[in-house]
DNA sequence: TAGATTGTTAATCGATTAACAATC
DNA sequence: TAGATTGTTAATCGATTAACAATC
């Protein structure tokens, strides 16, 4: 039985793809190639039919992908036909721009619930989003079976949120504080340090 | 004569190590081993060596690396001992959060102009920095000699703003519009695409 | 049939890790 | 000298790209 891991650099253009075919869609294109898709996100033709291969076969030869399969199937393997609940942990300026951040809307995705520590804001709302106290966390977790957490809290509280989201059952979080969360190893981590991209620039500039 | 490239993979750790270096700086530590250095980030130890071989010999055999040495080594390769212009256009949620972003000025990093299209923006204030009208781009880039652009604008608008930077001499953008954006090839270009992280959680919990 | 395009194997390229001489 | 740790070479691992048979 021959094990084929899929590389980490595929999950990350999979999305690329998926927003692709959603445009080409409502131009009501229904057949694309992958030299065509290719060329739309400036990703080699040879890579787009290598990074689907890992998932099945979805093309036709001589033809190429119905748009409109390619997509379901996308849907499916990146879990955006799940209704997932997410909670966000800190309530600041990031927090509100992920709140309302519309291209989460476009792939069916949004964060449900809002907690901070900040009794000022307690009871305020974040866009549609009702700001509670992180005091309710480990309830509402629970309650709510919730699997994916957003952190965006500081550096030096964001290890104290996570063992609290993963002692509740939390299975995924991304984290926007630059610091390395130590969690379990099922535990997926996504760590979102914005100033990596910014000092890639300074970097580059400098050379 | 030997090319030697220096990974992208390395540049993007670059910043942890200087974060790190910080940290360890106001804790008064004066002295850290590369396999220190690593086990606080998550890194082995001899990938924390080749990435700073790139750049020199910054340690000793047999000590380690002297904290305030490579501190200051890093800052100069990151080009954060630069006094850089930084202007950011798209005063909505997520130009607001980057603007407060404690994490930059502790870089020595801020963004210096906001602009944007919105008349109802105009005039107004994220945290220190004045709204002014997108239609001062060109002057305002000229005047200033920006290199460095962020863009957070909506995807439909985003290549329009990438060309006349372009145009006004910016050398380095940060796009977190969800859109490939079509610059000359020594333009740098960061891509901040949002959506990915959070997709690549809903993957990992479906697979 | 001729032209187009997929899916996949094999070759290449690039990044990580192991191993170790140099040296403090 | 013995123990620690760097800097670097060589080996390994993983990802991209080229090439092409299969097939529409």
């Amino acid at each position: 039985m021959k094990e084929i891991r899929t590389p980490a650099t595929t999950v990350e253009r999979l999305p690329l793809y998926y927003r692709c075919l959603q445009k080409l869609s409502e131009q009501q294109v229904e057949v694309i190639s992958s030299k065509d898709l290719g060329n739309m996100l400036g990703i080699p033709s040879t890579q787009v039919r290598k990074d689907l291969s890992y998932y099945g076969e979805f093309g036709r030869r001589g033809v190429g992908y119905e748009v409109s399969v390619l997509l379901k199937n996308l849907e499916k393997i990146l879990g955006l036909d799940n209704d997932w609940e997410i909670v966000l942990i800190g309530a600041g300026n990031l927090g509100q721009a992920l709140v309302n951040y519309g291209n989460f809307r476009n792939l069916g995705l949004e964060i449900n619930y809002a907690l901070d520590v900040d009794q000022g804001k307690i009871g305020n709302h974040l866009g549609d989003v009702k700001i509670h106290s992180v005091s309710e966390l480990d309830d509402l977790v629970q309650e709510k079976d919730i699997r994916i957490a957003i952190v965006a809290v500081p550096a030096d509280s964001a290890q104290q949120i996570a063992n609290k989201l993963v002692a509740n059952g939390v299975e995924a979080i991304w984290n926007f504080a630059p610091t390395r969360l130590e969690v379990p190893e099922e535990i997926e981590v996504r760590n979102e340090d914005l100033s990596i991209g910014l000092i890639s620039l300074t970097y580059h500039l400098s050379e």
